[in-house]
DNA sequence: ACGATTATTGCGTTCTT
DNA sequence: AAGAAAACAATAATCGT
């Protein structure tokens, strides 16, 4: 009985400390990615790697290519009772971009218009815009989809990545979750959430830094989205900011591989879970630099992934026992 | 600058109300 | 079921070399 209970308390120890680790691991455990090795970035030569949706360079994040999914026209044979047929629908837009723009000045042959014909349509065209909201809430829907659209195209995001977001928007619309909050932050959340769930290294603060709103209201979003919507979203990889950080320290072509190398390495054995990512990152870039004979300083690579020296260095040390 | 030691923070679990 | 509390790992702060 006794030995029992110490068996079951040794195992419960190990589910909490795994537990404890995993909170920069959360999300899917199979990586969907795979390695073209064949393809380089034409920008840097770094390692390419294809999702579902996008070809990306790991190293500087060019988009290379995007594989857009065209299903083609649908064929539906006569028994089908409905057919579809027009322009494709798009989730960027409330009313789908389906709506009627009353246009003036000209008829549909292009002959100008004059008198009480012009009048009607004038009262027409004031009508439809009246009638184009049919409720606050689309109303609402038509803000966020802008706020979104302008976040993707500041942050300069693929139209597919745009896309999600947006449907995340709504998602978050019709689950409620605008309550209280501001359109604006939940806009921007619907912007991370897409970026996290494709495995893309923008980080909080590149949609900060384009929001209108604080940080504190887009993480809130954040959070809620997460929670209400079960967000596949990957977890944030210490790789990730490999390229960030040696940018901001001008760092060598050469000590950059190197660190990246030491990151993939880390990160397959299993070390990299539940540490700060910025933070072990950092230390990868400092440990290249010792390899390569004393390039930056701790307190350097420290400041640069805002996290204290003290972090580069425990993660200095198991590094060097991995090499070694 | 780097290393060692101590303090703080944030988390999930577990016990309690 | 919701909140308090003890326990733990990671990170920050501090001091000494």
């Amino acid at each position: 009985m006794g030995e029992g209970l110490a068996v079951l308390a040794g195992s419960l120890d190990t589910v909490r400390t795994m537990a404890t680790r995993d909170i920069y691991e959360t999300g899917f455990d199979e990586d969907v990615r795979t390695e073209s090795s064949a393809n380089q970035c034409p920008e840097c030569d770094g390692r390419v790697t294809t999702n579902a949706v996008e070809t990306v360079c790991e190293d500087c994040g060019l988009v290379i290519d995007e594989q857009r999914i065209d299903h083609g026209p649908e064929w539906r044979a006569y028994d089908d009772e409905c057919e579809r047929t027009g322009a494709p629908l798009t989730v960027a837009r409330h009313d789908r971009d389906l709506s009627t723009e009353i246009g003036r000045g000209t008829d549909a042959k292009g002959n100008g218009i004059s008198g009480q014909k012009r009048r009607r349509l004038a009262r027409m065209r004031r009508e439809q815009t009246r009638g184009r909201w049919r409720s606050k809430a689309e109303r609402n829907l038509a803000h966020g989809l802008g706020e979104v659209r302008r976040l993707a195209s500041a942050l300069e995001l693929s139209d597919t990545l745009r896309d999600q977001a947006c449907q995340l928007f709504r998602s978050a619309q019709n689950e409620d979750l605008l309550r209280g909050r501001s359109i604006e932050a939940m806009a921007a959340a619907s912007v991370y959430g897409a970026c996290r769930c494709n495995g893309r290294s923008e980080l909080l603060d590149d949609i900060v830094a384009v929001a209108t709103v604080g940080e504190s209201r887009v993480t809130n979003a954040y959070k809620t989205l997460n929670q209400e919507l079960g967000l596949p979203a990957k977890p944030v990889r210490p790789t990730m900011y490999i390229p960030r950080l040696a940018s901001d320290l001008d760092c060598p072509e050469q000590i950059r591989r190197r660190a990246r190398a030491l990151a993939d390495a880390a990160e397959d054995a299993g070390v990299t879970t539940g540490v700060h990512p910025a933070g072990f990152s950092a230390a990868c870039l400092y440990t290249a630099g010792q390899e390569a004979g004393r390039w930056v300083t701790q307190c350097a690579v420290a400041e640069s992934g805002n996290v204290i020296p003290t972090t580069v260095r425990a993660h200095y040390e198991i590094l060097k026992e991995q090499v070694g």
